[in-house]
DNA sequence: TAGATTGTTAATCGATTAACAATC
DNA sequence: TAGATTGTTAATCGATTAACAATC
Protein backbone atom coordinates (compact mmCIF):
# COMPACT_ATOMS: atom_id res chain seq x y z
CA UNK A 1 0.00 0.00 0.00
CA UNK A 2 1.69 3.34 -1.29
CA UNK A 3 2.55 5.43 1.80
CA UNK A 4 0.87 8.95 2.95
CA UNK A 5 2.75 11.74 1.98
CA UNK A 6 3.67 13.31 5.56
CA UNK A 7 3.02 17.05 5.75
CA UNK A 8 6.31 17.99 8.30
CA UNK A 9 7.95 21.16 7.86
CA UNK A 10 10.87 19.62 7.27
CA UNK A 11 9.41 17.59 4.34
CA UNK A 12 8.73 20.76 2.28
CA UNK A 13 9.21 20.69 -0.83
CA UNK A 14 11.20 23.12 -2.73
CA UNK A 15 9.21 24.18 -5.40
CA UNK A 16 6.78 25.18 -2.60
CA UNK A 17 9.68 26.82 -0.38
CA UNK A 18 10.29 29.07 -3.54
CA UNK A 19 7.18 30.13 -4.16
CA UNK A 20 6.62 31.58 -0.52
CA UNK A 21 8.90 34.77 -1.12
CA UNK A 22 6.11 35.23 -4.01
CA UNK A 23 3.44 34.79 -1.15
CA UNK A 24 5.48 37.43 0.86
CA UNK A 25 5.49 40.23 -2.39
CA UNK A 26 1.98 39.91 -2.89
CA UNK A 27 0.50 40.09 0.50
CA UNK A 28 3.29 43.12 1.54
CA UNK A 29 1.70 44.44 -1.21
CA UNK A 30 -1.86 44.02 -0.20
CA UNK A 31 -1.37 44.93 3.29
CA UNK A 32 0.09 48.18 1.99
CA UNK A 33 -2.96 48.77 0.07
CA UNK A 34 -4.79 48.34 3.61
CA UNK A 35 -6.48 45.05 2.16
CA UNK A 36 -8.13 43.43 5.42
CA UNK A 37 -9.45 40.35 3.68
CA UNK A 38 -8.58 38.30 0.59
CA UNK A 39 -9.86 34.66 -0.56
CA UNK A 40 -7.18 32.30 -2.07
CA UNK A 41 -9.24 32.52 -5.51
CA UNK A 42 -8.40 36.73 -5.59
CA UNK A 43 -4.66 36.29 -4.24
CA UNK A 44 -4.08 33.17 -6.58
CA UNK A 45 -5.75 35.15 -10.02
CA UNK A 46 -3.05 37.95 -9.07
CA UNK A 47 -0.54 35.87 -8.44
CA UNK A 48 -0.91 33.54 -11.36
CA UNK A 49 -1.39 30.32 -9.91
CA UNK A 50 -4.41 28.56 -9.08
CA UNK A 51 -6.19 28.90 -5.90
CA UNK A 52 -5.87 24.84 -5.15
CA UNK A 53 -1.87 25.65 -5.41
CA UNK A 54 -2.14 27.96 -2.83
CA UNK A 55 -3.85 26.27 -0.09
CA UNK A 56 -2.28 23.35 -0.67
CA UNK A 57 0.79 24.87 -0.25
CA UNK A 58 0.02 26.93 2.94
CA UNK A 59 -1.73 23.34 4.44
CA UNK A 60 2.29 22.57 4.54
CA UNK A 61 3.00 25.28 6.99
CA UNK A 62 -0.62 25.26 9.41
CA UNK A 63 -4.26 26.18 9.10
CA UNK A 64 -4.46 30.17 8.23
CA UNK A 65 -8.00 31.10 7.05
CA UNK A 66 -11.08 31.13 8.05
CA UNK A 67 -14.01 29.01 5.86
CA UNK A 68 -16.57 31.22 3.64
CA UNK A 69 -14.47 34.17 4.55
CA UNK A 70 -10.91 33.82 3.32
CA UNK A 71 -7.55 34.97 5.12
CA UNK A 72 -6.98 38.43 7.06
CA UNK A 73 -3.93 39.86 4.93
CA UNK A 74 -2.39 40.90 8.02
CA UNK A 75 -2.46 38.13 9.40
CA UNK A 76 -1.40 35.59 7.15
CA UNK A 77 1.70 37.89 6.11
CA UNK A 78 2.61 37.50 9.79
CA UNK A 79 2.65 33.81 9.28
CA UNK A 80 4.32 33.88 6.24
CA UNK A 81 7.07 36.22 7.38
CA UNK A 82 7.16 33.91 10.80
CA UNK A 83 8.02 30.82 8.20
CA UNK A 84 10.46 32.54 6.12
CA UNK A 85 12.21 33.81 8.96
CA UNK A 86 11.98 37.62 8.78
CA UNK A 87 10.93 37.55 12.41
CA UNK A 88 14.57 37.29 13.27
CA UNK A 89 18.10 38.95 12.13
CA UNK A 90 20.87 37.62 10.30
CA UNK A 91 24.29 38.62 9.69
CA UNK A 92 25.75 38.56 7.07
CA UNK A 93 29.87 38.90 5.11
CA UNK A 94 30.06 39.66 1.44
CA UNK A 95 33.32 37.92 -0.03
CA UNK A 96 34.69 40.08 -3.01
CA UNK A 97 34.27 43.28 -3.08
CA UNK A 98 32.89 44.08 -6.65
CA UNK A 99 30.19 45.85 -8.32
CA UNK A 100 27.60 43.06 -7.33
CA UNK A 101 28.64 43.25 -3.65
CA UNK A 102 28.51 46.94 -3.98
CA UNK A 103 25.05 46.38 -5.40
CA UNK A 104 24.20 44.09 -2.61
CA UNK A 105 24.98 46.17 0.04
CA UNK A 106 22.94 49.68 -1.44
CA UNK A 107 20.14 47.72 -1.17
CA UNK A 108 17.80 49.08 1.00
CA UNK A 109 15.43 45.97 1.67
CA UNK A 110 17.31 44.09 2.93
CA UNK A 111 18.17 45.72 6.24
CA UNK A 112 14.59 46.53 6.70
CA UNK A 113 13.90 42.71 6.42
CA UNK A 114 16.76 41.98 9.06
CA UNK A 115 19.46 41.16 6.93
CA UNK A 116 22.71 43.24 8.11
CA UNK A 117 26.16 43.02 5.89
CA UNK A 118 28.91 43.22 8.69
CA UNK A 119 31.60 42.88 6.85
CA UNK A 120 33.06 42.83 3.16
CA UNK A 121 36.39 40.77 2.55
CA UNK A 122 38.74 41.14 -0.90
CA UNK A 123 42.45 40.57 -1.17
CA UNK A 124 43.00 43.55 -3.87
CA UNK A 125 45.38 46.22 -1.17
CA UNK A 126 43.72 48.77 -3.23
CA UNK A 127 40.11 48.06 -2.05
CA UNK A 128 40.97 47.17 1.71
CA UNK A 129 40.52 49.68 4.51
CA UNK A 130 37.79 51.61 1.98
CA UNK A 131 33.89 51.82 2.88
CA UNK A 132 31.24 50.98 1.20
CA UNK A 133 27.90 52.43 2.01
CA UNK A 134 29.63 51.79 5.63
CA UNK A 135 30.77 48.58 5.72
CA UNK A 136 34.60 48.24 5.93
CA UNK A 137 36.34 46.17 3.09
CA UNK A 138 38.36 44.04 5.22
CA UNK A 139 41.40 41.60 4.30
CA UNK A 140 40.37 38.14 3.53
CA UNK A 141 43.52 36.68 4.88
CA UNK A 142 41.76 37.99 8.19
CA UNK A 143 38.65 35.81 7.25
CA UNK A 144 38.87 32.92 9.21
CA UNK A 145 39.88 35.14 12.39
CA UNK A 146 36.77 37.50 11.81
CA UNK A 147 34.64 34.20 11.64
CA UNK A 148 36.31 32.94 15.16
CA UNK A 149 35.48 36.23 16.92
CA UNK A 150 32.11 37.19 15.17
CA UNK A 151 28.68 35.27 14.60
CA UNK A 152 28.04 35.02 10.69
CA UNK A 153 24.53 33.21 9.66
CA UNK A 154 24.91 34.16 5.88
CA UNK A 155 28.31 34.33 3.88
CA UNK A 156 27.93 35.86 0.40
CA UNK A 157 29.98 34.86 -2.08
CA UNK A 158 30.64 37.55 -5.07
CA UNK A 159 34.04 36.56 -5.77
CA UNK A 160 35.47 34.93 -8.93
CA UNK A 161 34.54 31.48 -9.44
CA UNK A 162 38.13 30.49 -9.30
CA UNK A 163 38.18 31.57 -5.33
CA UNK A 164 34.63 30.50 -4.81
CA UNK A 165 35.21 27.05 -3.56
CA UNK A 166 38.00 27.73 -1.55
CA UNK A 167 36.62 30.92 0.38
CA UNK A 168 33.25 28.45 1.14
CA UNK A 169 35.41 26.04 2.52
CA UNK A 170 36.71 28.94 5.22
CA UNK A 171 33.02 29.71 5.47
CA UNK A 172 32.48 26.01 6.56
CA UNK A 173 35.29 25.44 8.80
CA UNK A 174 34.41 28.84 10.63
CA UNK A 175 30.77 27.59 11.10
CA UNK A 176 28.72 29.14 8.67
CA UNK A 177 25.76 27.38 7.92
CA UNK A 178 24.18 29.35 4.78
CA UNK A 179 26.20 30.49 2.11
CA UNK A 180 24.23 32.71 -0.72
CA UNK A 181 26.55 31.83 -3.97
CA UNK A 182 26.81 34.25 -7.02
CA UNK A 183 29.73 32.34 -8.60
CA UNK A 184 29.06 30.52 -11.45
CA UNK A 185 30.07 26.59 -9.64
CA UNK A 186 28.81 24.00 -7.92
CA UNK A 187 30.06 24.33 -4.18
CA UNK A 188 30.35 21.40 -2.44
CA UNK A 189 29.48 21.58 1.24
CA UNK A 190 28.44 19.49 3.95
CA UNK A 191 24.73 18.41 3.99
CA UNK A 192 23.99 20.23 7.06
CA UNK A 193 25.09 23.67 5.33
CA UNK A 194 22.60 24.93 2.60
CA UNK A 195 23.75 26.94 -0.41
CA UNK A 196 21.66 28.82 -2.46
CA UNK A 197 22.97 29.84 -5.87
CA UNK A 198 22.31 32.71 -8.11
CA UNK A 199 23.48 32.02 -11.20
CA UNK A 200 23.06 34.91 -13.64
CA UNK A 201 25.02 33.94 -16.44
CA UNK A 202 22.48 31.00 -16.61
CA UNK A 203 19.57 33.21 -16.53
CA UNK A 204 20.87 35.34 -19.31
CA UNK A 205 21.46 31.75 -21.52
CA UNK A 206 18.20 30.69 -20.73
CA UNK A 207 16.08 34.19 -22.01
CA UNK A 208 18.68 33.52 -25.07
CA UNK A 209 17.45 30.13 -25.85
CA UNK A 210 13.92 31.62 -25.08
CA UNK A 211 14.28 33.94 -27.68
CA UNK A 212 15.50 31.90 -30.29
CA UNK A 213 12.69 29.84 -29.84
CA UNK A 214 10.26 32.56 -29.51
CA UNK A 215 12.24 33.57 -33.26
CA UNK A 216 11.34 30.08 -34.87
CA UNK A 217 7.93 29.69 -33.89
CA UNK A 218 6.91 33.23 -35.55
CA UNK A 219 8.74 32.03 -38.71
CA UNK B 1 -6.24 6.82 -25.19
CA UNK B 2 -2.93 8.52 -24.09
CA UNK B 3 -1.84 11.31 -26.87
CA UNK B 4 2.00 10.17 -27.27
CA UNK B 5 4.11 13.72 -26.18
CA UNK B 6 5.43 15.34 -29.03
CA UNK B 7 9.25 16.05 -29.16
CA UNK B 8 8.97 19.20 -31.34
CA UNK B 9 11.63 22.03 -30.06
CA UNK B 10 9.12 24.05 -29.54
CA UNK B 11 7.57 22.32 -26.65
CA UNK B 12 10.88 21.36 -24.88
CA UNK B 13 9.89 21.80 -20.95
CA UNK B 14 11.10 24.84 -18.80
CA UNK B 15 12.88 22.27 -16.38
CA UNK B 16 14.87 20.93 -19.56
CA UNK B 17 16.12 24.64 -20.86
CA UNK B 18 16.87 25.47 -17.41
CA UNK B 19 19.56 22.74 -17.61
CA UNK B 20 21.00 23.83 -20.48
CA UNK B 21 23.09 26.46 -19.51
CA UNK B 22 24.29 23.35 -17.04
CA UNK B 23 25.40 21.11 -19.71
CA UNK B 24 26.59 23.91 -22.05
CA UNK B 25 29.35 25.16 -18.46
CA UNK B 26 30.66 21.48 -17.82
CA UNK B 27 31.05 20.22 -21.50
CA UNK B 28 33.29 24.43 -21.45
CA UNK B 29 35.20 22.87 -18.83
CA UNK B 30 35.46 19.29 -20.10
CA UNK B 31 36.55 20.87 -23.38
CA UNK B 32 39.38 23.17 -21.63
CA UNK B 33 40.39 20.04 -20.23
CA UNK B 34 41.11 18.46 -23.38
CA UNK B 35 39.00 15.73 -22.65
CA UNK B 36 37.88 14.00 -25.83
CA UNK B 37 34.91 11.85 -25.25
CA UNK B 38 32.78 11.13 -22.01
CA UNK B 39 29.70 9.13 -21.88
CA UNK B 40 26.26 9.86 -20.12
CA UNK B 41 26.90 8.28 -16.74
CA UNK B 42 30.41 9.95 -16.53
CA UNK B 43 28.70 13.65 -17.38
CA UNK B 44 25.86 12.75 -15.30
CA UNK B 45 27.82 12.19 -12.25
CA UNK B 46 30.00 15.60 -12.42
CA UNK B 47 26.64 16.81 -12.52
CA UNK B 48 25.00 15.15 -9.87
CA UNK B 49 22.11 14.20 -11.87
CA UNK B 50 21.26 10.77 -13.21
CA UNK B 51 22.38 9.35 -16.85
CA UNK B 52 18.88 9.19 -17.80
CA UNK B 53 18.11 12.55 -17.37
CA UNK B 54 20.92 13.45 -19.77
CA UNK B 55 19.91 11.31 -22.15
CA UNK B 56 16.77 12.22 -22.19
CA UNK B 57 16.99 16.13 -22.19
CA UNK B 58 19.06 15.47 -25.19
CA UNK B 59 16.66 13.62 -27.36
CA UNK B 60 14.39 16.72 -27.32
CA UNK B 61 17.07 18.02 -29.72
CA UNK B 62 18.49 15.14 -31.90
CA UNK B 63 20.78 12.07 -31.19
CA UNK B 64 24.68 13.63 -30.62
CA UNK B 65 26.00 10.46 -29.37
CA UNK B 66 27.24 6.92 -30.37
CA UNK B 67 26.26 3.54 -29.12
CA UNK B 68 29.56 2.04 -27.23
CA UNK B 69 30.93 5.02 -27.50
CA UNK B 70 29.56 8.23 -25.72
CA UNK B 71 29.78 12.12 -26.80
CA UNK B 72 33.00 13.37 -28.26
CA UNK B 73 32.68 16.74 -25.69
CA UNK B 74 33.60 18.95 -28.14
CA UNK B 75 31.10 18.05 -30.95
CA UNK B 76 28.16 18.15 -28.05
CA UNK B 77 30.03 21.21 -26.79
CA UNK B 78 29.40 22.62 -30.53
CA UNK B 79 25.19 21.26 -30.46
CA UNK B 80 24.53 22.94 -27.15
CA UNK B 81 26.21 26.26 -27.90
CA UNK B 82 24.21 26.31 -31.15
CA UNK B 83 21.16 25.30 -28.95
CA UNK B 84 21.23 28.07 -26.73
CA UNK B 85 21.63 30.68 -29.62
CA UNK B 86 25.60 31.73 -28.73
CA UNK B 87 26.54 30.68 -32.40
CA UNK B 88 25.13 34.62 -32.87
CA UNK B 89 25.46 37.83 -31.10
CA UNK B 90 23.02 39.43 -28.96
CA UNK B 91 22.71 43.67 -28.72
CA UNK B 92 21.69 44.23 -25.68
CA UNK B 93 20.88 47.76 -23.83
CA UNK B 94 20.58 48.30 -19.60
CA UNK B 95 17.89 50.13 -18.23
CA UNK B 96 19.10 51.57 -14.59
CA UNK B 97 22.61 52.59 -14.25
CA UNK B 98 23.25 51.38 -10.78
CA UNK B 99 25.85 49.13 -9.42
CA UNK B 100 24.04 46.05 -10.65
CA UNK B 101 24.11 47.32 -14.59
CA UNK B 102 27.89 48.34 -13.32
CA UNK B 103 28.71 44.41 -12.77
CA UNK B 104 26.78 43.22 -15.92
CA UNK B 105 28.68 45.33 -18.02
CA UNK B 106 31.90 44.61 -16.74
CA UNK B 107 31.20 40.84 -16.72
CA UNK B 108 33.68 39.84 -19.52
CA UNK B 109 31.86 36.54 -19.99
CA UNK B 110 29.24 37.95 -21.61
CA UNK B 111 30.71 39.92 -24.25
CA UNK B 112 32.80 36.54 -24.58
CA UNK B 113 29.57 34.54 -25.63
CA UNK B 114 28.05 37.32 -27.94
CA UNK B 115 26.10 39.61 -25.79
CA UNK B 116 27.31 43.47 -26.24
CA UNK B 117 25.66 45.73 -23.99
CA UNK B 118 25.37 48.72 -26.57
CA UNK B 119 24.06 51.64 -23.85
CA UNK B 120 23.15 52.00 -20.64
CA UNK B 121 19.66 54.38 -19.67
CA UNK B 122 18.86 56.26 -16.75
CA UNK B 123 16.96 59.53 -15.85
CA UNK B 124 19.88 60.79 -13.02
CA UNK B 125 21.38 63.76 -14.83
CA UNK B 126 24.32 63.20 -12.62
CA UNK B 127 25.06 59.87 -14.52
CA UNK B 128 24.13 61.07 -17.81
CA UNK B 129 27.12 61.62 -20.43
CA UNK B 130 29.18 59.48 -18.30
CA UNK B 131 30.87 56.11 -19.20
CA UNK B 132 30.95 53.11 -17.60
CA UNK B 133 33.44 50.22 -19.12
CA UNK B 134 33.41 52.26 -22.34
CA UNK B 135 29.43 51.94 -22.56
CA UNK B 136 27.49 55.69 -22.14
CA UNK B 137 24.42 56.18 -20.13
CA UNK B 138 22.02 58.23 -21.90
CA UNK B 139 18.80 60.21 -20.82
CA UNK B 140 15.66 57.91 -20.64
CA UNK B 141 13.60 60.20 -22.53
CA UNK B 142 15.78 59.22 -25.51
CA UNK B 143 14.98 55.36 -24.93
CA UNK B 144 11.66 55.47 -27.92
CA UNK B 145 13.85 57.08 -30.26
CA UNK B 146 17.11 55.33 -29.96
CA UNK B 147 14.76 51.94 -30.30
CA UNK B 148 13.36 53.48 -33.68
CA UNK B 149 17.31 53.75 -34.64
CA UNK B 150 18.48 50.74 -33.39
CA UNK B 151 18.24 47.04 -33.52
CA UNK B 152 18.04 45.67 -29.93
CA UNK B 153 17.75 42.02 -28.89
CA UNK B 154 17.27 42.00 -25.24
CA UNK B 155 16.27 44.62 -22.77
CA UNK B 156 18.11 44.29 -19.35
CA UNK B 157 16.03 46.22 -16.23
CA UNK B 158 17.94 47.06 -13.15
CA UNK B 159 16.11 49.43 -12.73
CA UNK B 160 13.62 50.24 -9.38
CA UNK B 161 10.35 47.87 -9.53
CA UNK B 162 8.61 51.48 -9.70
CA UNK B 163 9.37 52.53 -13.05
CA UNK B 164 10.34 48.61 -14.39
CA UNK B 165 6.40 48.09 -15.81
CA UNK B 166 7.21 51.16 -17.73
CA UNK B 167 10.61 50.75 -19.29
CA UNK B 168 8.85 47.34 -20.28
CA UNK B 169 6.05 49.01 -22.29
CA UNK B 170 8.51 50.82 -24.01
CA UNK B 171 10.97 48.31 -24.98
CA UNK B 172 7.92 46.13 -26.04
CA UNK B 173 6.31 49.37 -28.17
CA UNK B 174 10.18 49.24 -29.36
CA UNK B 175 10.46 45.87 -31.24
CA UNK B 176 12.19 44.55 -28.33
CA UNK B 177 11.75 40.55 -27.80
CA UNK B 178 13.67 39.42 -24.93
CA UNK B 179 13.62 41.25 -21.69
CA UNK B 180 16.23 40.47 -18.40
CA UNK B 181 14.47 41.80 -15.62
CA UNK B 182 16.35 42.06 -12.32
CA UNK B 183 13.11 44.22 -10.64
CA UNK B 184 10.95 42.47 -8.08
CA UNK B 185 7.84 42.58 -9.73
CA UNK B 186 6.10 40.49 -12.20
CA UNK B 187 6.04 41.77 -15.57
CA UNK B 188 3.03 42.55 -17.67
CA UNK B 189 3.71 41.65 -21.42
CA UNK B 190 2.45 40.07 -24.89
CA UNK B 191 2.44 36.51 -25.57
CA UNK B 192 5.11 37.05 -27.62
CA UNK B 193 7.75 38.22 -26.06
CA UNK B 194 10.10 36.24 -23.31
CA UNK B 195 10.45 37.47 -19.70
CA UNK B 196 13.79 36.08 -17.90
CA UNK B 197 13.61 37.24 -14.18
CA UNK B 198 16.13 37.02 -12.46
CA UNK B 199 15.06 37.56 -8.02
CA UNK B 200 17.97 38.42 -6.10
CA UNK B 201 15.75 39.13 -3.31
CA UNK B 202 13.28 36.18 -2.87
CA UNK B 203 16.33 33.98 -3.18
CA UNK B 204 17.61 35.48 -0.06
CA UNK B 205 14.39 34.59 1.38
CA UNK B 206 14.72 31.31 0.41
CA UNK B 207 18.03 30.62 1.43
CA UNK B 208 16.25 31.88 4.87
CA UNK B 209 13.94 29.64 5.29
CA UNK B 210 16.25 26.88 4.23
CA UNK B 211 18.72 27.85 6.61
CA UNK B 212 15.83 28.01 10.02
CA UNK B 213 14.52 24.75 8.52
CA UNK B 214 18.59 23.36 8.99
CA UNK B 215 18.43 24.94 12.03
CA UNK B 216 15.09 23.73 13.36
CA UNK B 217 16.38 20.28 12.36
CA UNK B 218 19.23 19.89 14.43
CA UNK B 219 17.85 20.49 17.29
C1' DT C 1 33.29 -10.23 -32.24
C1' DA C 2 32.03 -8.80 -27.32
C1' DG C 3 31.45 -4.97 -24.41
C1' DA C 4 29.79 -0.56 -23.90
C1' DT C 5 26.64 2.90 -24.35
C1' DT C 6 23.14 5.22 -26.84
C1' DG C 7 18.16 6.66 -27.80
C1' DT C 8 13.65 5.53 -26.55
C1' DT C 9 9.80 3.18 -24.48
C1' DA C 10 7.73 1.94 -20.11
C1' DA C 11 7.32 2.47 -15.05
C1' DT C 12 7.59 5.36 -11.18
C1' DC C 13 7.46 9.26 -8.66
C1' DG C 14 6.07 13.84 -7.33
C1' DA C 15 3.64 18.02 -8.07
C1' DT C 16 -0.49 20.35 -9.65
C1' DT C 17 -5.36 20.57 -10.17
C1' DA C 18 -10.08 19.23 -9.14
C1' DA C 19 -13.61 18.11 -6.07
C1' DC C 20 -16.08 18.31 -1.89
C1' DA C 21 -17.23 17.71 3.02
C1' DA C 22 -16.71 20.69 6.88
C1' DT C 23 -17.90 24.93 8.79
C1' DC C 24 -17.60 29.94 9.51
C1' DT D 1 -29.80 30.51 8.14
C1' DA D 2 -27.64 30.36 3.30
C1' DG D 3 -23.61 31.42 0.78
C1' DA D 4 -18.89 31.40 0.64
C1' DT D 5 -14.61 29.54 1.21
C1' DT D 6 -11.40 26.73 3.63
C1' DG D 7 -8.45 22.44 4.34
C1' DT D 8 -7.88 18.01 2.56
C1' DT D 9 -8.58 13.89 -0.09
C1' DA D 10 -8.68 12.04 -4.76
C1' DA D 11 -7.60 12.45 -9.74
C1' DT D 12 -4.68 14.12 -13.20
C1' DC D 13 -0.76 15.61 -15.23
C1' DG D 14 4.13 16.00 -16.10
C1' DA D 15 8.80 15.05 -15.07
C1' DT D 16 12.27 11.76 -13.58
C1' DT D 17 14.10 7.23 -13.45
C1' DA D 18 14.56 2.48 -15.02
C1' DA D 19 14.97 -0.83 -18.48
C1' DC D 20 16.36 -2.58 -22.78
C1' DA D 21 16.61 -3.30 -27.81
C1' DA D 22 19.57 -1.35 -31.22
C1' DT D 23 24.15 -0.81 -32.68
C1' DC D 24 28.81 1.18 -32.76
Amino acid sequence: MPRKKKKSPDAVPLAVIKRLPLYHRYLTMLAQNDVERISSRELAAKMGITASQLRQDLSWFGSFGQQGYGYRVKDLLGEVSKILGLDRQFQMIILGAGNLARALVSYPNFRRRGFYVEAIFDSNPDLIGKQVNGVTIKDVKYLSEYLQQHTVDIGIITAPASVAQKLADTLVAGGVKAIWNFAPIHLKVPRDVVVENVQIGESLLTLSFRLQQQERRKS
